[in-house]
DNA sequence: TGTATATATTTATATATATCGATGTATTAA
DNA sequence: TTAATACATCGATATATATAAATATATACA
C-alpha cells in the first residue's frame, strides 16, 4: 500500500460521522443504496456524498452504479490491508494477534 | 477503549507529521527525548510540542520526565488496542489475520 | 543568584474541511 | 416530453487545526 492511500485512509477514518457512515455499510449484509445513509444519518444528502467520495477516494468503499441508484459496499479487506501496513510502520509487523510483551 | 478514545486516536494518527513523529517514536529502541524529534523533523519546537501533546492525550504515547527532560515512548499497545476495535466495530473481530475471502 | 537548556503555552495566521442550500445531471416513469 | 427520483457538484460559511514567533516555566549548572 502506497503513502498516499495511507494517508488518505487515516483522515477518512478521522472524522466521527464519516466513520459511522462506514460502519453502517459494513455492517450491512449486502450492498446498501447510498440514499439509505442519507434517512438514517441527520446530515444532508449533499453532506453524505462528500463522505462517501472522501471513502471512495481513499479505497474503503466501492460503488456500483446501477439505472439511477448508486450501491456501496464497505472494503473491510482494505481496511485490514491498512492496519497490516499501520503494524509494518512501528513495528508490529509478523506477529499478527500478538501482544507486545518485552517493555 | 471507549469512544472517545477511539475517535482521539483517529484523529491523531490522521495528520502525516504526527504519524511520523510517532512512526519515529516507535522505531527506536528505548525511550527518546522529545527534543530529539524537533532535530529529525523541519518543524518548529512550537509545533513538535503540539503534535506530542495530541498523541499524549490520544495514549498513544508516554511521556516520562526527568530532569529538564521529557523521555517519550511509543504505546504501541494502544495502538494494538485501537486496531482490535476498529475491527471489531466492522465486525471483522474474532479472525485475527484472517483475510476477507467470499466476494 | 544568574544563565543556559528543555519543554509548554499563548497568540496569531493560514489552510483544511464538515456542513448545507441551490443547482446540475442522469435515469426512470408517466 | 414532462415529472420525479437519486446522486453529484458548486458556492458559501463556520469551525478545526497545523504552524510558528514570542513568551513562560522548570530544571540544571556556574
Amino acid at each position: 500500500m502506497d503513502a498516499t492511500q495511507f494517508q488518505r485512509i487515516a483522515k477518512a477514518l478521522a472524522d466521527p460521522r464519516r466513520f459511522e457512515i462506514f460502519e453502517e455499510m459494513a455492517a450491512a449484509t449486502d450492498e446498501m443504496a447510498c440514499g439509505r445513509i442519507v434517512d438514517k444519518f441527520p446530515i444532508s444528502q449533499a453532506t453524505v456524498s462528500h463522505h462517501i467520495k472522501e471513502l471512495t477516494d481513499a479505497g474503503l468503499i466501492e460503488i456500483r452504479p446501477e439505472g439511477q441508484f448508486r450501491y456501496c459496499r464497505a472494503r473491510t479487506d482494505v481496511l485490514e490491508e491498512y492496519m497490516e501496513e499501520m503494524k509494518r510502520r512501528v513495528g508490529l509487523a509478523g506477529r499478527k494477534g500478538a501482544k507486545a510483551k518485552r517493555t
